[in-house]
DNA sequence: CTTATATATCGAAATGCATTGATATGTTCC
DNA sequence: GGAACATATCAATGCATTTCGATATATAAG
């Protein structure tokens, strides 16, 4: 198994490991050793920009009660009550994805007396749903 | 609780359910039962369109270890083994996120020899990373 | 301040998903 | 055909998520 730490040490081990197969992949070990280098540089760079609200966005938007939510909302603004009764789901279950939807920043409420009204937050929203629709349809 | 079946009896006994806070909501009972006929219209089409694959696009994005895969082959094609070493993975691991990716349609296969080589499927891949980067920044 | 209503949060059960070692499949080379 | 290697699939385990009833919070009205 591979380690998983940081320091030094154990990152020259794990180099080592590497080696293993990507020498016998590439041909000649010092080829190699510069392809880890490279994959390496490159997976830092990618782990340094943080990917969690990224990763939160596609979460929110992976369950089909809450795709069905954000498809309502296309259409225009509606309350909660109004929201449960479209997707016959409990209050409870239709607030708990609502509030997925919100912390992932794709929905925005607006309080009006005692009922709050969700909207999409964004065009952003939609352009992303656009995309999905389109790698599905190849 | 609400019926979730189709046929024209529960129907008319779910509309009742529904009546009852949709009936407070607006303050009179014709224009909650407009409201509810709008909801019910607009959630059969919903649910007629197949979100099935669009959930499948979401799904496979809502994973740290398969965002970092995405992001690692945005810079071109690589091999498993390439992948599994820049991720510091087991292999199985590694396998099993490709095949997700490839299922929903995000990346695609090129067999070189014993080698297989992934990369991205389509620039609309590129596309859905950059919205949902959009929405975090806000 | 009490009651009624709309929504959120909690807690428990059920389900789903990620991880990984072990094993199977497919490819090359001899 | 058999050995070596790259990758996929299987099966078991543990963790995360969904669901929903019960309860709490917030707002409005009397």
């Amino acid at each position: 198994m591979l380690s998983l730490s940081n320091d030094a040490s154990t990152a020259v081990e794990a180099e080592g490991d590497d080696l293993c197969s990507l020498t016998r992949l590439i041909g000649d070990p010092d080829g190699a050793k510069e392809t880890v280098k490279k994959l390496r540089a490159l997976m830092k760079k990618i782990e340094k920009e943080d990917s969690d609200s990224e990763i939160g966005v596609f979460k929110a938007a992976a369950d089909p009660c809450r795709i069905r939510i954000l498809k309502l909302l296309k259409e225009g603004e509606l309350c909660v009550c109004e929201i449960m009764t479209a997707l016959n789901r409990p209050q409870s279950t239709t607030s708990h994805h609502l509030s997925i939807l919100r912390e992932a920043g794709l929905i925005r409420e607006r309080r009006a007396g005692k009922w709050l009204h969700y909207r999409l937050s964004d065009g952003a929203v939609i352009e992303l749903l656009n995309q999905a629709k389109l790698l599905k349809d190849k």
